[in-house]
DNA sequence: TCGGGTATGTTGCCGTTGTCAACATTGGGA
DNA sequence: TCCCAATGTTGACAACGGCAACATACCCGA
């Protein structure tokens, strides 16, 4: 917002990269009102453009809606390996990757709920989002010892961090916590990851 | 649809029930378009009323929603306890609880996105949406010991179940599972519960 | 330099949806 | 029996996704 370019103001009809301001409007939006009202025409609104411009760069609202959520496949993996990268041991590499799970979730709900939500159908059809979510996924696998047993295990480790942080923002376990708490995802990914267990994975070979 | 009353081709004027039918239309639809498919009208539609007839007995597009989705929460709920019943140990009745988990959301997998996802906003001002949600989720907790500890257990076990689900659905893991086996939940939940350890909680007390 | 083709953006339009206001019908209690 | 409140209908409005036809401007080759 505060990086907008000079050029909005004196554009005389093509915008320069349309494109790119249109997801940015378009993240503005969900942040700002929920995913409900995000349009396709609020979005082209806030670019400031017509209301069909958008198609000459996405084919479909559900093509917005893709490229959105691949940017938010994009930051949680960058904030995952983040996190890796401030811990030494295995063992806190693990939290620190669950806790930014758990926070990127809470702090990014709308994109996060649009990453996994069924507002985007179909979503084997944009290949962008796959790939962004498959190294989003890669991030977690990639502490796993290699082999079967590492990738059922990395499956474990993201299917309970995923379940943790979808029924946070759903508000499905806040009276369970300690209410008041002004939520810290360290403390919560230890909380109640302490009844993970994957030494049986680690045994079988090293990282 | 087989169970059509005879009423509804000789009714003249009032219905006789149409809250529950609509809710019967609102999930024929769920179920045979996506979520997406679903309006106000076509459900109207498919009770043979017409299009704002549905505001005599739901505020909302998001109330008739709401319903539906409690429907799926009391059916959840139902499966996970005809999980328990079936079997005797406490290891056993999770496992079951487990895959009843599992399997309902894969069956239903349309009522299941719209019981977690964002379609319903502020599920929190449907009170009975969420009573329905809190005794699906006290079926999982009745399992653990009483305290905080169970509590917590109880919580995790949520969560890893619930992703699983989550993921599953979403196409998310099914390239990791032995493609083109025939979905079977109770292998699945063993399979990656089994890194899950709940001994710490149970030391404490008993069932 | 210039001319045209193509990428990009606009206008006008259509069918559908959620929702409101005003009106119609009916069944049940005084 | 009669009337009122519950229930259902008609008509309308704005917003939406998406299509078709048209306008503009940038770029590339002659």
């Amino acid at each position: 917002m505060s990086t907008s370019n000079a050029k909005t103001s004196v554009r005389s009809y093509h915008h320069g990269d349309l494109r790119a301001e249109l997801i940015r409007s378009a993240q503005v939006l969900l942040e700002r009102e929920g995913v409900t009202k995000l349009s396709l025409r609020a979005a082209a609104r806030l670019a400031g453009v017509s209301q069909t411009a958008p198609y000459r760069h996405f084919t479909d609202k559900a093509a917005l809606l893709a490229a959105v959520a691949a940017v938010g496949f994009r930051g949680l993996a960058a904030a995952m390996r983040r996190g890796a990268a401030r811990a030494g041991s295995a063992e806190k590499r693990m939290l620190e990757i669950g806790s930014a799970y758990l926070a990127f979730a809470v702090e990014n709900s709308a994109v996060f709920r649009l990453m996994f939500g069924s507002e985007i159908p179909d979503k084997a059809a944009h290949p962008e989002l796959r790939w962004a979510a498959e190294d989003a996924f890669a991030v977690l696998a990639g502490e796993m010892p290699a082999g079967p047993d590492g990738s059922d295990a990395a499956i474990a480790a993201w299917s309970f961090v995923h379940g943790l942080a979808t029924l946070l923002i759903d508000g499905q376990i806040r009276s369970e916590m300690s209410a008041g708490a002004p939520f810290d995802p360290v403390a919560l990914t230890r909380r109640f990851g302490r009844f993970l267990d994957f030494s049986k994975a680690r045994v079988g070979r090293q990282t």
